[in-house]
DNA sequence: GCCAACGTTGGC
DNA sequence: GCCAACGTTGGC
């Protein structure tokens, strides 16, 4: 099993709506590094945090699951879509997508700062210079380690 | 809202 | 295939 951090924002989509849908697909993903691990990685029964990017305290907010297989991403095929891509078509889909489940709330979030500051999470890509992967992987060692930090109280 | 750091596009 | 211009991400 593999572990996962997953972007969103909020104004667009929350852990708050994900645990009122219950389960969601994740679309929009057009970034080819993260499309790869997405079809080629990812698989259901994989744990994912749910961050919250762009916003005030931008941090891990959540745990979900990986909740299908990979499929066609198609949003990309309808020119409404915001995330239509003209270049993406059935015949020849470019993005994939998977369902996500909602697990829980983690019990506080764990902040970027936090993060940024734990030296047992420095090879995790989010928190590395100039990164911008909407979708990452995350050892298993920092996945354990990043729930214990949970257990802490807040930083003031 | 600013802007650094990327990724993508397209002319050549 | 190079690379300048442009668009996007996302922290601050």
């Amino acid at each position: 099993m593999k572990y996962w951090l997953m972007k969103s924002e909020p104004d667009a989509f929350s852990i708050d709506d994900l645990k009122s849908v219950k389960v969601e697909p994740w679309d929009g993903i057009r970034n080819y590094q993260a499309r790869n691990m997405i079809r080629d990685e990812m698989q259901p029964g994989d744990l994912a945090f749910f961050y919250h990017s762009n916003t005030k305290v931008p941090g891990i907010v959540g745990l979900m699951e990986i909740a299908s297989e990979p499929r066609f991403d198609h949003t990309a095929f309808d020119p409404a879509a915001k995330y239509f891509d003209p270049k993406s078509n059935p015949d020849k889909p470019r993005w994939y997508l998977v369902d996500v489940k909602y697990i829980r709330h983690t019990k506080r979030v764990i902040t970027l700062s936090e993060l940024k500051a734990e030296p047992a999470l420095e090879n995790l890509p989010l928190v590395r210079r100039g990164n911008r992967l909407s979708i990452m992987p995350v050892e298993k060692q920092a996945f354990e380690h990043i729930l214990t930090m949970e257990e802490r109280p807040a930083e003031a």
